[in-house]
RNA sequence: GUGGGUGUAGCUCAAGUGGUUAGAGUGCCGGGUUGUGGCCCCGGAGGUUGAGGGUUCAAGUCCCUUCACUCACCCCA
């Protein structure tokens, strides 16, 4: 019989590694709190619809990477490869606009793209996602980086740089792409294959290829920055201007074009050089024409992704403590004591103090052991001996000393201890 | 989808050019101590060498096929 595994580009989070996960997040959950931000928890499968029309027909995501099928009769439902576009879906369809000109949101969870898998890239992957929609003031968008920063140096992660850029608005952007497609014309020849093909699904791209003919040929053309409009180019000067005021650096990064079509305006990443390939922990950037693009009013917004896996990869945490070790372990010995040890140990799990005691009627020395492992800071040892002298053994694990206890006091006694420290 | 690397005990890895019964560390279980953890000492369990086929007197080792994992390209978090 073969066994059963998980499929490629899947992981299960053991329990040594779901106390890091949960610190993350408690970390995320109390900063993005107090920058306002509410939680929002939506489906992990949509219609594909939403994706096609958010994402864009035409990118690697919709093209080749989505787990999409066919559900019994007709229709096609498809994993989320991002939580953007079912944010604003559930933003739209419960019209939450209505209630609040503004709606700050965050959601945690699985994302899942068919690719292949390599180093920090995975077909389920989790990210941490924050959008703000209904603003358009650049002053918001270095909040949420600011935000995103600072959640960033909290959890205790260095070592890493912020890029920025201003990919214009639809339509000064798509006054770029003509003018790139012009100026590719003609030298298609000494392009790479996939330059050649970038030129009429997503001309942007030829910017960051990594061949080296291609990056000499478009070295030349005109660049976006230069392109924007004065309004577009306006908001990228407040926000450079915002972010200063809390002396955050950052690069601009030109060549950086973000994957997903909605982008306008601001686009940002969070990158580094230690997770080889995949340098990018965290990227967002304003979508102001996403919301009414998607059947709802004509509202801005702005919000970002960060990679859970890639960011605990980053994340040194040996010396926290992640897991709960049992604060008594009791060592029973024979019948009478086990029943005795059994009612005690749960009357204390009861009250909210975490105890551990052994079923098995081993050695005292292989009940030691276990304590020993488990990391338990007390041991109660009860044996015949004890329940005829009406007594226990309560033994320091740390200290290595020991006292005899009266046992109708026990529970009284191991309490005031355990909270003594 | 394309290319490279790697598959041996739960985990990390050994086994010159093919050659007895595939080893070690760690972890697990037990003993050394009739009832005391860690350190130390001793013992035990645990393997279809990823799978299938081929060459050979003989294959963990060589050849073919296949699968898995992994890194990279593309793209992205």
């Amino acid at each position: 019989m073969d066994k059963i595994t998980t499929i490629k580009g899947f992981k299960d989070i053991l329990p040594d590694e779901t106390g890091k996960w949960q610190y993350i997040e408690e970390n995320a959950r109390r900063i993005f709190a107090c920058f306002g931000f509410s939680e929002i928890r939506t489906p992990i499968l949509e219609r594909t619809e939403l994706f096609k029309r958010s994402i864009g027909e035409s990118t690697d995501i919709v093209e080749k990477e989505m787990y999409t099928f066919t559900d019994r009769g007709d229709e096609s439902l498809t994993l989320r490869p991002e939580a953007t576009a079912s944010v604003i879906r559930a933003y739209i369809e419960h019209a939450l606009y209505a209630k609040d000109n503004i709606a700050k949101l965050y959601t945690i969870g699985p994302m899942f793209r068919r690719e292949r898998p390599q180093k920090g890239r995975y077909r389920q992957f989790h990210q941490i996602n924050a959008e703000a929609l209904g603003i358009e003031d650049p002053r918001i968008d270095a909040e949420l980086i600011l935000m995103l920063t600072h959640f960033l140096d909290q959890v205790g992660l260095s070592e890493v740089a912020l890029e920025i850029n201003s990919l214009g608005c639809i339509r000064c952007r798509s006054d770029f792409k003509k003018s790139i497609v012009t100026f590719l014309k003609g030298k298609e020849k000494d392009l790479c294959e996939d330059c050649r093909r970038r030129i009429t699904t997503n001309p942007l791209r030829v910017f960051d290829c990594k061949v080296q003919t291609c990056a000499e040929i478009i070295k030349d053309a005109p660049g976006l920055l230069d392109f924007i409009c004065t309004e577009c180019s306006d908001h990228f000067e407040k926000v450079k201007d915002s972010l200063q005021l809390f002396n955050i650096p950052f690069r601009i990064n030109p060549k950086m074009v973000r994957g997903l079509d909605y982008y306008t305006k601001t686009a940002f990443e969070v990158t580094t050089n230690l997770l080889g390939a995949q340098n990018a922990i965290a990227g967002g950037g304003r979508y102001d024409a996403l919301v009414k693009h998607l059947g709802g009013p004509d509202v801005a917004g702005i919000g970002f992704a960060i990679g859970f896996e890639r960011l605990l990869a980053l994340v040194s945490m040996k010396d926290k403590q992640f897991s709960d070790v049992p604060q008594l372990f009791i060592a029973a010995l024979g019948e009478a004591a086990q029943k005795k040890a059994f009612v005690f140990c749960n009357r204390l799990k009861l009250k909210g103090i975490p105890s551990e005691m052994d079923y098995t009627g081993k050695s005292l020395k292989s009940q030691m052991k276990r304590a020993d492992k488990l990391e338990s800071l007390y041991v109660l040892i009860l044996g015949d001996k004890e329940i005829a002298e009406n007594s226990a053994e309560l033994r320091n694990m740390r200290k290595s000393t020991q006292e005899t206890v009266e046992l109708d006091r026990i529970e009284e006694i191991v309490i005031r201890k355990i909270q003594e420290g």
